[in-house]
DNA sequence: CAAATTTATGTAGACCACTACATATATTTT
DNA sequence: AAAATATATGTAGTGGTCTACATAAATTTG
């Protein structure tokens, strides 16, 4: 690999790092849909997995399991109802809840694009060798950050508490 | 840590979860430095450390040395030149050149920046166990993805070639 | 039961990254 | 030297995330 600047930052860098190789992740997978003539976007499959997996499920539910924000979550459903691939109704007792599943196109689809994303789940898996743990190391990264975030550990250790 | 659906999706997740956790770091940034009162972006670090580095740059030698596309170094570098951080001059031999480096304002305020960077690289530290190697693996992982891309590696496992 | 609070969805605006296309200038080729 | 190619910067448009604010409906409180 070139050279790379944002290497020599150490633990600066990390936040740029995760950002730019997950962004590159996030294109490439859009241009493999695009080559494969599908319209879908590459964050879809946690609607698509999600609602297969809960049927049904509003907007501040989904933002809530997955970690996103609500309006994250609004651009996203609008997108993939807008191309046919979720329905929505209107809850019964409470008319501010708007209730998502997946539409008859979706459900058409899904065999198709399983075997993309277990395809898609090998590749990746091929990036690390056998006995790594990043996954696990993430999430314990994840857990730590979850706990006190970067504008607080930052003001700590400048002693601005 | 409450529930969290993307932690479910393995490997097929782990785009997400860069992402989801380098956007909270920057957003945690962003607020940080609104709270001290400062008038400057979270990624704009990756500029003024390069230049104080290398003194002078065009907008190609920066994109090169970062790994980044040169339509994002002219946003961040219009956006602190606007801010007075950063001069910029036409290359004499070369006119289509232009030579970015450190204003006056930047060489000023460097010294406080600097500390509130070194106090977060002391923060982002602490968020790993003492003996965890997480840069090295990020940088492995960062090697092996620059060999063969997600789009590839799906295909490769689609059987797709 | 009316008023205050909470909850759910939606909108606006800021920032970040990319690809594709455009333009101007250098360099290379014929 | 003219034509073709390569390089450097810039623009347009897409996609994604967030916070802050707005609106409407449900729930809780006095």
């Amino acid at each position: 690999m070139q050279y790379d600047f944002v290497n020599e930052l150490g633990y600066l860098g990390l936040a740029v790092r995760l950002k730019r190789l997950s962004d590159a992740m996030v294109h490439s997978g859009r241009q493999m849909y695009k080559e494969l003539g599908l319209d879908i976007e590459p964050n879809w499959f946690l609607i698509f997995r999600l609602l297969k997996k809960y049927n049904q499920l509003s907007v501040t539910e989904m933002a809530s399991k997955l970690h996103f924000s609500h309006p994250s979550i609004i651009t996203m459903v609008g997108k993939m109802e807008k191309a046919g691939y979720l329905n929505s109704t209107i809850d019964k007792s409470d008319s501010r809840k708007k209730h998502f599943f997946l539409s008859a196109k979706a459900e058409e689809n899904l065999p198709r694009f399983e075997e993309i994303w277990d395809a898609g789940t090998e590749g990746v898996k091929k990036l690390f060798s056998e006995d790594s743990n990043f996954l696990n190391l993430l999430e314990a990264l994840e857990v730590q950050y979850s706990q006190k975030d970067f504008k607080d550990r930052t003001l700590t250790e400048l002693g601005n508490e």
